[in-house]
DNA sequence: CTTATTGATGAGATATATTCATACATGATC
DNA sequence: GATCATGTATGAATATATCTCATCAATAAG
């Protein structure tokens, strides 16, 4: 019945005094806002102006029809405002899913990058999920997992946005530090400070002890913090990412030793449904993690 | 741009579940609504919703897009209620002049019956007017001017609505209490008491007094009741509507005697805007005025 | 594997909106 | 008070938008 059409019309006819005016605003001629109005009086079966000498006056019914426009319109202009800038990638919640301590950790550098290019972006991070982060992704509870394992997926694709390799955590005393590389052996008698979650989902286990058929004695920590001022202090030693490892060599008398020859190289992906591929901020999010090497 | 029919379609396939119900409830085809919105799409570039299976899943621009129409289509909606309330004259302002101190009396009583037949309706009743009362009902002050004066103007239309008569009211042991009729000669040495007005716009000194060369002493006086309470001490005379009259002949040791043989007839007019004959709630009120009779 | 249900899509039919041409009304100007 | 400039109303023709129909594709259930 009442149509956006009407709104714009009486909006435009109290904003610019007279029919002809208003049309020309509207970029339509007199003939179409009378005729809109007219077949809406009828309608309605209420006349919505009076002609008072050559100019229009609104009727009550009228005013009130303009006073709804004034609060309708500026609302659907502003959501198109905004579905624009949905459109171009700019505005929206990007919804993250992360498991692993590295991904968080390196998910913190590259947020403040993300938020400064995409300021009317929110993001949620989501760390529980009731099974598994790829189960967050598929229930729509999250669009975008980080994740080092691209394992395969029906109606999920992986982009690979970040190359590492995990590194061993030593003291600068400790007697390893003087090693180019260690083998899992070395690894044998030593206390595996590790963050608290199972060793299977531990990739130090999982790539490099357990094939070797090591079982060091670890210990759960909460902080990496604390985690690393332990190893400092010969109490330990840890695993981390190479770039994490070495931040922490800058400030603590740390060293950053290689896992096996070849060392433990990784990747992190980013995880998206294929419904997904083109939605602007989670392409954005991508490309900037892509440039993060 | 965004349509209401495009609030309706995102609104009704939040509320129905599936595109086919929502066509249902819209008694649309589900064609329609596909159509609609696949178009909306193009516009905005941007989807606002995904398949996921065959059901469909709200994208975070179809989202936004549900909420808005949660804010806009309830306003449509209590809009076109409102105005088919206007359109059979149940809802508004009913904008009430009033000139003279009867015509102010009889409206007391009429407003009661209008309020309560008209719960949607609300009334201002104005009585100062710049120049005039008519000029108020041209300049859109007033939609309704209650006068005992049919002056022919145009662009307004007059419609007779109480029939009454103006009679002396005289103390009940007054010397002319006994007549049935009195000249304008009887009152040459009564003292008069009258509204605050000018001479001229009291009828009974322009069409009784002034034609027969009377002009008895006067005192204004700003309370009706005073003024009767003044007159039943023999302190002076008055007149009054018959009706009026009547009530404190009941009351009161007062009785109301005619004015000339013929007595002094008056009618209330409705005067309204050629423009607004055809509104609901001032022909509401001039046909319960015509019915006070 | 078959079937029933649901959404997408192109083509054609229908409905709606817009323009054009013109009539009508009004207020200003000479 | 006749003329002109300005503004609104309206019928008919045209342009545009919307809807339906027929059909395909995808999917979940039997």
């Amino acid at each position: 019945m009442i149509e956006r059409a009407h709104l714009r019309i009486i909006h435009a006819l109290a904003e610019n005094g007279s029919l002809t005016a208003a049309a020309n605003a509207l970029f339509l001629t007199q003939s179409a806002l009378s005729h809109q109005i007219r077949y809406l009086e009828q309608k309605l079966e209420v006349s919505l102006w009076q002609r008072d000498g050559r100019k229009l006056r609104l009727t009550q019914a009228g005013e009130l029809m303009l006073q709804v426009a004034q609060q309708v319109l500026p609302v659907l202009e502003q959501t198109e405002q905004t579905l624009q800038a949905y459109a171009e990638g700019r505005a929206g919640i990007l919804r993250l899913g992360v498991e692993c301590h590295p991904c968080y950790e390196w998910l913190k550098k590259i947020l403040a990058v993300y938020l400064r290019e995409m300021p009317q972006m929110d993001v949620d991070i989501v760390h529980q999920f009731q099974f598994s982060g790829m189960e967050g992704l598929l229930n729509h509870h999250i669009d975008l997992l980080v994740t080092p394992d691209a394992v395969k997926q029906l109606g999920v694709i992986y982009q690979p946005m970040f190359d590492y390799e995990l590194v061993l955590l030593v003291a600068a005393d400790h007697p390893l530090s003087k090693k180019t590389y260690i083998d899992a052996v070395a690894l044998q008698h030593e206390l595996l400070l590790t963050f608290p979650v199972a060793h299977e989902r531990l990739d130090v286990f999982t790539q490099f002890l357990m094939p070797a058929g090591i079982h060091p004695r670890t210990k759960a920590m909460q902080s990496m913090d604390i985690m690393v001022q332990m190893v400092a202090l010969q109490r330990g030693v840890t695993v981390l990412p190479n770039w994490l490892a070495m931040e922490f060599c800058q400030s603590l008398p740390v060293k950053a030793i290689r896992l096996g020859q070849n060392g433990l190289a990784k990747t992190l992906f980013a995880a998206i449904r294929e419904t997904d591929q083109a939605v602007g901020y989670l392409q954005k999010f991508i490309f900037l993690g892509k440039q993060s090497n």
